[in-house]
DNA sequence: TAGATTGTTAATCGATTAACAATC
DNA sequence: TAGATTGTTAATCGATTAACAATC
């Protein structure tokens, strides 16, 4: 869980420094940084220097130096494309929202098992199930986005392991275990209502302050 | 994060337990759990040990027993009520979502502030955002779940505070940080997409199998 | 130079696992 | 009893933090 954790901090520092660089900031400290996060300094400079990232001891680190090595680190320069399988609501959703752009994210193509939800139309192009084989090779697609309701996702899983999909953000009820063809993240909404349920009701009402870590 | 982690593991463990029953299983050894889980057996033994579930140095675990106690910790046989602010796609495909309900959780409200969203027949209502404080103090409200646009997400949780919300799932695209009054689990999709899509195309290239933990 | 910050090593902290005594 | 599993303590492992030498 190691690396995922660093790229999330990547991202917190990246968000973090276009904020500062708004305010007309040129140059940070390595606790300009770790404060409002709430982590150590060390983690930052740390971090910084698994990553490549220096720094000088008179004026710290320059925020426009840092943020262009985050996005090289993290290929928000290039377009990274990502297929949909599943255009239900919550697969719409994701297809409509343009918030993916910033990190270099596109949304490419949908894909879905319904000929009511093909459109050959429209900004993005839904298509039929059956085209995800050819599609996801003649792209170069290695991500995918899984947004099917939980009677599908065993089949669907086995047709983006066809294609030979790397990397799969899974929203349906159904967890996956990752192996070493294909990396599997569950978002899996129930669990996360149920851990935060737990927590509210039953673990802070004991006159406890606990603070939770977001992840 | 050590309490997250270990409700996590006590619903994969009754995921787990369930399939048991279904196969006619009456009895479990750590082992049996542990395996599939893949973590280790102490890990299962002393997760048991701490929510107070027992066995037997014969027989190992009652299935139905484990069950019993892990629905009981999780609060899974009352009924969580839970309500929804912005009644957009996400929104929406949450409120029409079944699924919920096996573990004991029930969406009974939408709250939106767009009046064409308004919505008093149908099983779960969408009342106007300004009925979000009343409503939350008469039906003993806890926790929220948040489906806003970018733009509405700082003055939703403005309201939420002000109704005395105290544990928010957060689907906007904007982090909030928990305080000791309000816990809030951020449920951020490009972060996600951005970490999976960094594994697969930096990390996992370089001829290194490292398989990801899901979490 | 004196002061402050980086880069890096050592210490700490917490979660998971291994080991094993107790016991059925 | 012998064998196997639980419950629990000690060891390990990894991530984060503290400390500090190097350096600007």
């Amino acid at each position: 869980m190691t690396i995922q954790n660093r790229i999330n901090r990547l991202l917190s520092y990246k968000h973090l420094l276009n904020r500062f660089k708004s305010l007309g900031m040129v140059r940070v400290f390595s606790d300009n940084i770790a404060d409002p996060l709430g982590i150590s300094a060390s983690l930052v400079r740390k971090d910084f220097g698994i990553f490549g990232i220096s720094g000088s001891q008179k004026g710290g680190y320059t925020v426009n130096d840092v943020l262009a090595k985050i996005n090289e680190i993290l290929g928000s320069n290039e377009i990274q494309k990502v297929v949909i399988v599943g255009v239900g609501r919550i697969g719409e959703a994701l297809m409509s929202y343009g918030g993916f752009q910033k990190d270099g994210i596109k949304i490419v193509a949908g894909f879905d098992i319904d000929v009511k939800k093909i459109k050959k139309t429209g900004e993005i192009p839904v298509k039929p199930i059956e085209e995800l084989e050819d599609y996801v090779r003649d792209h170069n697609i290695t991500v995918a986005i899984m947004a099917v309701p939980d009677i599908a996702a065993q089949q669907t899983l086995e047709r983006l392991k066809a294609a030979k999909i790397k990397g799969i953000l899974n929203f349906s009820p159904v967890k996956f275990k990752s192996t070493e063809e294909i990396t599997i993240n569950n978002f899996n909404i129930e669990n996360e209502l149920v851990n935060l349920i737990y927590f509210v009701n039953k673990y802070k009402k004991n006159g406890k302050k606990i603070i939770n870590t977001n992840h």
